[in-house]
DNA sequence: AAATTTTCTGCAATCGATTGCGCGTGAGCG
DNA sequence: CGCTCACGCGCAATCGATTGCAGAAAATTT
């Protein structure tokens, strides 16, 4: 059994039918006598074979892959590490690969306008997911005029062209706001940074619900120059210059979250017997950590779900609406 | 200027040379003439116009594109969120990037011997890089004999077929724990799933540390059934029941450290003044938390950039050896 | 000025599948 | 028994580039 079969010619000729023949009995297209295709497959996976895709690709104009691009704004490096990204791209393999299609991973430093457009004449895939809007929601916009098949994850905001799948930011982080003030904190700290458009609606919506005490509430804000990670020191900076000590954090992520719970018990603070702390994601580390977090859930499964359904039906020509999710409080044990 | 021009016959058209002239032009060939080759590049970028890669694809048996796999072994959605392994892939992505290779990412659970050779029969990619070697070394040894572009990130064991790139995680072990030693540990507890073949050989060197000591220093070893992450509670219990309490934890990854810290935080254990502890890896997160975190540095960006360079001596069919990185300690302020 | 070499360019085959169209065959029908 | 109609299958064109080979034109040599 030399390994001679490299294409549906080599097979055809073992199988004594035409190349036409082969490939559809490989397609499982049922114009094809059940028993030929049957006898055509058999000997097809005996000698290992299956049809080039590249030559598939290039004869029906379909890649059978998807882009999934993250655009890097400033922050070089910092997003791809991110847990909540991570754990999208994650999922979003898992729903691709169930439709048969391959995800194609590239971070893009968007150095120039054009680099979406670029990547879109390379006519490589079928269709992009774009991880977070950056600071490109106008290259997105300008895109999206033209060019269907394209999905974002991230905000939605009023008037944009480009479909977006998200969770609603403000209702989470009212959500999150209004279940610290439900415990009984008074003074409560904002930790994230708000020049990422996600956690300034975050830190609009903890505004929202401060702002509905009648002042009974103050927030103190302390923003940073990192959208996901909130170093320690920089906590530490803030309690010790802050005009009041809170008695609440809501973070904007539950890796921040994290490392105020350690900034906290390194002043000998308890969590949450002397402040209560809150995150943001549901990330799997927020369930083991000590203690659990209680935190706002976004569905990151559900939201890869949305992303990839909306994508296939622009792909299939149909324009989607975006996707905002409802956040969830899930209250653990850090409240 | 109606868009027209979709292949590199129209252009030849437009151009008034034949598509043979246009391919070698845009390819940069230097036999066409220098003048006919600037007007031809000229008019594509006028039109917005690139060569169909697919196309490409077929005739050169390039794919310009390498895949980069994730065996799930058992451990479902656990791996891909490490960030370890998410760093990984954000260096490789920007290694491959570079060299104008696209990055095609799967995670495959391995039911079946064949996953792999299905994926190479599937000729999408020109070579694999597999991220950590779970309970696959038989498969990719299999493999390994007759197919030359495959490195995995990983373990080297003696007699190994396959190409793997990893740090000595033996040395490693070894190298926290003397550090714990040497801070006046006596007691140390390691942390961590030794099913995992890399922390099974980081535990082997913490023993080889400890029995150096003759007996002066003792070991525990607190396995659980995550390798990547420990969670609070696990780490709770094994203290509940450990029959001395540790002065010092070995945690075989710093996620797992931070967890530790936590825990030991709540039970009003300072870091490092009561107890010490040291990770494995040196994420970013290490430099960022409270305290800062010693631990063992692995040279991420240096590993993917071996991973890349001798992938692409063996799709150049040369033949390359595995290679050991020699991990690093960073002392910071945990222990 | 003729001969030779170099420089460009074009022809046509090729990469490996898919698919519209048409033909032959046997079943179903009157 | 002749006619229609599915059903299966094959022919050949096609997807969009790349490239070996050969020939024309220009440059160089003799």
């Amino acid at each position: 059994m030399a390994e001679k079969v490299r294409t549906i010619y080599d097979l055809a000729e073992l199988a004594g039918v035409s190349p036409a023949t082969v490939s559809r009995a490989l397609a499982g297209k049922n114009v094809v006598n059940a028993k030929t295709a049957e006898r055509i497959r058999k000997l097809a996976d005996e000698h290992g074979f299956s049809p080039s895709s590249i030559a598939r690709n290039l004869r029906t104009r379909r890649r059978g892959a998807i882009g999934v691009v993250i655009p890097l704004g400033h922050e070089l490096g910092q997003h791809i590490s991110d847990p909540f990204f991570m754990t999208l791209i994650g999922c979003l393999a898992d729903e691709l690969t169930e439709r048969g299609f391959d995800l194609v991973l590239s971070r893009v430093i968007p150095d120039r306008d054009d680099w979406l457009q670029k990547m879109i004449d390379a006519d490589r895939v079928d269709g992009f997911i774009i991880i977070g809007q950056s600071d490109q929601s106008k290259v997105l916009d300008a895109v999206a005029k033209t060019f269907l098949p394209m999905v974002a994850w991230g905000a939605f905001v009023q008037g944009q062209v480009h479909c977006s799948v998200g969770s609603d930011n403000f209702l989470g982080g009212k959500l999150a706001t209004q279940h610290l003030i439900e415990r009984g904190c008074r003074t409560i700290a904002f930790l994230g940074n708000p020049q990422a458009i996600e956690l300034s609606l975050r830190l609009e919506g903890a505004r929202s619900a401060v702002s509905e005490t009648d002042g009974k509430v103050v927030l103190l804000e302390f923003p940073t120059h990192l959208a996901a990670e909130l170093s320690g020191e920089e906590i530490v900076g803030y309690l010790d210059h802050a005009e009041k000590m809170p008695d609440g954090f809501f973070a904007a992520s539950d890796m921040i979250a994290l490392t105020a719970i350690q900034v906290l018990a390194a002043r000998g603070l308890s969590v949450p017997g002397d402040v209560r702390v809150i995150g943001y994601d549901d990330l799997s580390v927020a369930r083991t950590c000590i203690p659990p977090l209680t935190t706002i859930r976004q569905d990151i499964a559900g939201g890869a779900a949305h992303l990839v359904e909306n994508l296939f039906k622009r792909i299939e020509g149909k324009a989607t609406g975006s996707v905002v999710l409802n956040p969830e409080l899930v209250i653990r044990s850090s409240t």
